[in-house]
DNA sequence: TTAATAGTTCAAATATTATTGTAATATTGA
DNA sequence: TCAATATTACAATAATATTTGAACTATTAA
């Protein structure tokens, strides 16, 4: 991933009707939610909701689907696991403690409590 | 970690400028570097420089000593440990592939290639 | 085709960020 | 103390982002 990329999703990610918006899409899977019920679900007018999807969309967090008249919309997974690959891809680099609990392995799995 | 601060601190990493300034403090480690070697670095003005510091330190990634006539900023690893966390606390609940490579675990170790 | 529903696009207004030059502060060394 | 260096603070400007209502497009169901 290269730099620009990342800021843009991050840019996405910095904003905090939008930080809600992703989180609520990655507790829903790949089915993800329409359009209407992120808007509600985060208190949003319908422009402003479709705003921020669409930023999100651009950045490449997320992805939609029309399903009927309705939008659905889901996190894009190969485009979170590149910026977290990008934001710890330097940790190993003689400072592992930066990444905490998170770092980087070749095989996925959940370990722990899994907060 | 609130949302609030999350966002911040995504908003702050979200421009390339600064990108690449923590970036550079990310591989630097504990010693940091002065500000002006920064401004160098990343070819910024000195003004543009100190607010781009100024911001990231705001988000709580970096921290700033004075040494003598310099300012040494470094990254500030309880902040950045705190982001990641909170980026990939809902990985596990129902979509642990999102976290690609990078996972939640008690013990801090580097696996695998270390990008 | 018409009415209703779901979402988006457009445009105007506002708010927030970023950039730049100049001035001010802190520290060092003579 | 004075001159030089490192950096920040301020102020003006420029650039982006966000919000909102109104108009438009797509789909469904009668």
């Amino acid at each position: 991933m290269e730099i620009k990329s990342a800021a843009l999703a991050l840019a996405a990610l910095g904003n905090e009707q939008r930080l809600r918006i992703f989180r609520l899409l990655v507790v829903q899977g790949p089915s993800g939610l329409a359009a209407g019920e992120i808007a509600d679900a985060v208190d949003a007018g319908p422009t402003a909701a479709s705003f921020h999807l669409k930023e999100l969309e651009r950045a490449g967090l997320i992805r939609s689907t029309r399903d009927g008249r309705y939008i659905r919309y889901a996190v894009h997974v190969e485009g979170m696991r590149r910026l977290l690959g990008y934001l710890t891809e330097d940790c190993c680099k003689g400072h592992p403690e930066l990444c905490g609990g998170t770092i980087k392995r070749t095989k996925v799995t959940c370990v722990g409590k899994g907060g």
